[in-house]
DNA sequence: GTGAAAGCGCTAACAA
DNA sequence: TTGTTAGCGCTTTCAC
């Protein structure tokens, strides 16, 4: 390292001045100065210090983003959307996970701020426990939460429409004929478990269908296949699952062929995120689809609408999202047309049936 | 923002040097400064600014990190390995992906390269085309790579024994009596793709058993789904199939069991990386386990001891990977001693047979 | 033990 | 158009 601009102007015979007007391009050099400056950088290999500029400038054209865990594939293709937003505007993502705990979430909105990014985009893993730290980010730079949020509504959100989510998802299976339906999801420390869990209930309760108690633990695989075998060894298995996310669906398919339970023939299951596996497992799963594309595009256009100070109302967004049905739950057997639903089997996706 | 250790120092009525050495606690300072300058710091909400603490110290505290895609699971767990030993540095990291482009690998380099960071952690995309901005990254602040490497040998490296994996694998499908056993993996573009079509065939050479010509595509989902496709379509089916990953297994897994092939009766599938999902797809996966917090232990290590300039060879570090054994491969026949191969059926990855 | 001041690399006033 | 210079916030000599 350690080649400054000082070094290329004095090699260009130009003050430092004219360097980095020639290098930026953001003022008027004459050709032969900028000429001799690009010329002495490249050959210099020049590399500007965007420590300094940030310092200069204060603004680091940085974006922090903080994530529960990267394990979790639907945090994954999240970030990718939003990486893939950013790039757009020019900016760059410091991604962090919070690991689900609120003390090392906190510490990882510190040392943002502390490097003075320009924005930030967190999905808070706890709804209570990360309040206090996320409002006081959001004081000191424009912050949009995506996904999961905090209690009070104190800051920008971008998220699903849970309630469409579960009605989608309860009508579909009772449409199957299910009567009888069990939510496995995860424990209520987060926003998403509770509207979920909410929208879940208010669903049953509109189709007038029995909600039984819902099995709440956490959103993995490990978890939906411990629900599995709780459900097998309780006394009668339900007509129909919902999960809280695709990764609990997955580990309880599982548990049920473990168990000799058919899928959907004697229960129906449906999930949630619509991640790339569930495609791909067996059989192909029915889940409803998040438009995390769309969520990221809503995320950094807020997040550039933001000034921190301004005391605009906080803005929730809520997108509709769309379920997708595979062959993990039983063919609508009345009311709502869908097209092909008994039809061929397929597993990349390309025919998934939509509803509309 | 805006409050500096200026406007600490003044509100504790000393000077910003006193209220530095206060706040940084590397230097003596009477207690009752101390108590000053702490109290006002935290009244006035001081925050100090790493990029005025960077510029001075010429060190960010940031280590950079590119990978491929952010959207295989092989890679996320490697980037929490290495997130996880980083914690013990102090280090945060700056997270990138290439998007399995060698151009926006190229570019990612240098805003990496520009912010400063300390070192730099990569997995390049490209066997060829990832080298001219690997090795000049490398010429101007520690670089390790990890998994994939560029030609030429260049940089350090931690990777897995790709010749052992492929062997384990390989011997492991001949003892439950194939004979024949094709390999698919991802075209010839990165190194992971050729080491392990070498170590592949090296072994089926040894095992004297008829390596098939390889169906080489991408590391996918989708990829591993079409080559089963087009074993399908074949005259006959291999007695085995090795897998690049456990993407491609599975995706394979799935277009067997649509084509109505049982496995492991009638082809044995092997993956590799051993990601989550490989013990909850159906049959759960055989695969090679690569010992991902082992290698980031050693990424780590290797940063720290790399010195800019030091003409020091560089280090090559691959460590022996595991088969774990599951229910996609046929139980061994003869030689090879595996204990309960034939046993009970479980799904939780808890009792995998895991060779020795 | 404390304070004044220099300087990290950069850009934008301000002058010329 | 070009050069000189101040200053972003911080830490660390160097005097005292």
């Amino acid at each position: 390292m350690g080649v400054t601009i000082h070094d290329v102007a004095r090699a260009a015979g130009v003050s430092v001045a004219s360097a980095s007007r020639a290098l930026s391009g953001r003022r008027k050099v004459t050709a032969e100065v900028a000429e001799r400056v690009t010329r002495a950088a490249t050959e210099l290999g020049y590399r500007p210090n965007a420590i300094a500029k940030a310092l200069r400038d204060q603004t680091t054209g940085t974006i922090g983003m903080i994530v529960p865990g990267i394990g979790n594939p639907f945090f994954t293709t999240i970030v990718e959307s939003v990486e893939h937003q950013l790039q757009e505007t020019g900016h760059d993502l410091l991604l962090c996970a919070s690991l689900y705990t609120p003390e090392i979430e906190a510490r990882r909105l510190n040392t943002l701020l502390a490097r003075r990014v320009d924005g930030l985009i967190i999905s808070p893993c706890d709804f209570e426990a990360s309040a206090p730290a996320v409002l006081n980010a959001a004081r000191q730079v424009p912050l949009v939460q995506v996904d999961r949020y905090i209690e009070g509504g104190g800051a920008d959100w971008v998220g699903v429409d849970d309630d469409s989510a579960l009605a989608q998802a309860v009508d579909h299976v009772v449409a199957g004929g299910a009567r009888s339906v069990v939510f496995v999801s995860s424990r209520l420390m987060n926003s998403s478990a509770r509207l979920r869990l909410a929208g879940f209930q208010l669903a049953t309760a509109r189709a007038g269908i029995a909600s039984l108690p819902p099995l709440l633990g956490e959103f993995t695989l490990a978890w939906g296949f411990e629900a599995g075998q709780a459900l097998l060894a309780g006394d009668a298995l339900p007509d129909a699952v919902v999960c809280g996310n695709d990764e609990i669906a997955v580990g309880l398919l599982r548990a049920l062929r473990l168990g000799g339970v058919r899928v959907p023939e004697e229960i129906s299951v449906v999930g949630f995120d619509d991640v790339g596996h569930a495609a791909m497992c067996d059989p192909p799963l029915t889940t409803v689809r998040q438009p995390v594309e769309e969520m990221a595009a809503e995320v950094v256009r807020l997040l550039n609408q933001v000034r921190v100070g301004d005391p605009r109302p906080a803005q929730r967004i809520a997108i509709a999202p769309r379920l997708v049905v595979r062959q993990t739950s039983r063919p609508v057997t009345r009311g709502v047309v869908t097209a092909g639903a008994g039809g061929t089997m397929t597993g990349d996706g390309q025919e998934d049936k939509e509803t509309t």
